[in-house]
DNA sequence: TGACTCATGTCAGCATCCTGACATACGGTG
DNA sequence: CACCGTATGTCAGGATGCTGACATGAGTCA
């Protein structure tokens, strides 16, 4: 390995992807055993806080395109951890339901999940953490723009 | 859409996914009329910061496994963007350097890269992107563990 | 020296995801 | 009403990236 960073470690942009990166491949290592990717699981979680969320609306929580997301939810129908009307109630969007089998998939994910979160602020306070979603939702709203 | 979140504006986790993925779109809106993606910039990053790294080194540095960053490094010497000697002077591993030409094509990424850096820090005082910087490393530390 | 471990570059095969496109449905505005 | 812009679900097609595997080179330790 060459010597360590020197503009890089200071680089905020950097960090995050870095930082977005070790979280992903963290919640990979807890969610393999249960058979669930991420994508899998954000799916699961989006639908838990907000019932009804229509395919579009859960790809884009879950930072993946409708055509991905459908596949997914196809699969999570079939195996009946969601459920959907055959006919859309207004306009195209089908929303979509947890159903109990998908509640209790959920609540192990959710389990590994929140440890892995815990584990990640374990350095930081309180103060910290607010800290963290100011600045991190001041970023957000300014890339938006 | 539906109402907002309710939990998930507090969530630590998903602001990070969304910032980075706020900041990877970003980027690649940049870049794009420049004919470069994000990993290419990161290569060419990489190596204007830390010449002679290797493939696989570049792979960590970029978020992609050596596979990928292997095929990016063959266009780009074909392009003569970056030089590698035929054979390694030690061990398998082959040190990538930039040639002028790779040089020129970051300053462009460079600076386009940066005005999106300074985008998203415009509403971020001085000591906030201070402690971003050390939540973050504090994150990425406690996650590796 | 020999066995073991680890990292590297590279190959093949495959899964994943995205780009592009289409028909449809709603909301506004002339 | 007719038109236009926007959003949705869905269908291929293709590019991109990853997993798995192999041989090689270097370092470690007995």
């Amino acid at each position: 390995m060459s010597q360590d960073g020197v503009d890089l470690e200071r680089s905020l942009g950097y960090l995050l992807k870095e930082a977005s990166s070790a979280l992903r491949a963290a919640m990979e290592e807890v969610l393999r055993p249960l058979g669930m990717t991420v994508t899998h699981y954000s799916c699961l979680e989006l639908l838990a806080q907000r019932p009804g969320l229509s395919n579009s609306e859960l790809a884009r929580g879950a930072f993946v395109t409708r055509q991905s997301m459908n596949v997914l939810l196809q699969a999570l129908e079939r195996d009946g951890y969601v459920t959907r009307p055959a006919a859309p109630p207004a306009g195209k969007a089908l929303p979509t339901r947890l159903t109990p089998r998908g509640r209790r998939s959920l609540e192990k994910a959710s389990a590994a999940v929140r440890s892995v979160e815990v584990r990640m602020l374990a350095g930081l306070s309180g103060d910290d953490q607010s800290e963290a979603v100011r600045i991190l939702r001041s970023m957000i709203q300014s890339l938006r723009a």
